[in-house]
DNA sequence: TTTAATTAAGATAAATTTGTCTTAATTGGA
DNA sequence: TCCAATTAAGACAAATTTATCTTAATTAAA
């Protein structure tokens, strides 16, 4: 479905913004740690949405990541396809390039209702949303 | 989505079974060449489902690849789930292990209403389907 | 029976994705 | 001013996926 890289950063922006309300920076020990994920690997992918403008970051002592309320209005989707494009809700069941309605593979027509509901879901979950959710269940974000 | 290994073997799959009518066996040259893929490689997985029972295979002149009456009644599903396993159709929408009913991400409700249509198209599509189909769009398997 | 055509299988290689290391730059506080 | 803590960036490494090569086994036909 979506690469790993794609759910360490779904996870992470998700973290970030739940804690993005009241402190500081977040640091990327602190995010891994409560995501499950590298340390190191997570710097990488957040100085990437960083420098799409997805979050802030600061360096040096009491530095790290930081969501403000403009960029948590920001959908899952825009993340998905900031990471691994937008074949994950546009491709074809079956894998073909050429697949569209004027030359459809066999499962088409539903396929593409299907995924358009995919879609759909990752668009209208936003960050912000997650920052009241987290109220009720901390620490949800660890993969096990 | 399905790895490329899988959507190859979609398309492999079907091919064979629309040409699995009225003719012998039909090689990996046949094959990779109207679908899309390498040759070799489509031999490897082909050899891989067969070895699982998918479809038959015979060596030597005339040898190849064939699907009869009882396998084509088996949907894309199965062979979704024989070499990509299960994942794409359970897994969480933000990658995580634990998610359930009783422990749901913020999106499970909605996410695993959408999954499990996908399951339901890949599971009522069925190899058999697509031999009639054929008849009206030919070649139609080939990447671009 | 010999030969050509084919899959089977395992080893190898290439490409991509995932993860780590090292050094530099920056920041705030002592 | 100096130090410790942090991200930035690029090189490197490991793991996984995708693809190829090589040899063997099998089959049908000439």
């Amino acid at each position: 479905m979506l690469s790993k890289t794609c759910e360490y950063a779904l996870r992470a922006m998700i973290y970030v913004a739940q804690h993005s309300k009241s402190r500081n920076m977040i640091n990327i020990k602190e995010i891994s740690e409560n995501i499950g994920s590298p340390e190191l690997f997570i710097g990488k992918i957040l100085q990437g949405l960083s420098r799409q403008g997805f979050l802030q970051s600061s360096k040096g002592r009491y530095g790290g990541f930081f969501i403000d309320e403009k960029n948590a209005k920001r959908s899952l989707a825009d993340i998905v396809i900031a990471i691994d494009g937008d074949k994950v809700f546009k491709g074809c069941g079956v894998g073909l390039n050429y697949c569209s309605e004027k030359n459809p593979c066999p499962i088409h027509d539903q396929y593409k209702k299907a995924r358009t509901a995919i879609y759909g879901i990752y668009r209208s979950a936003t960050l912000e949303q997650f920052q009241t959710w987290e109220e009720s269940s901390p620490l949800l974000l660890k993969r096990e």
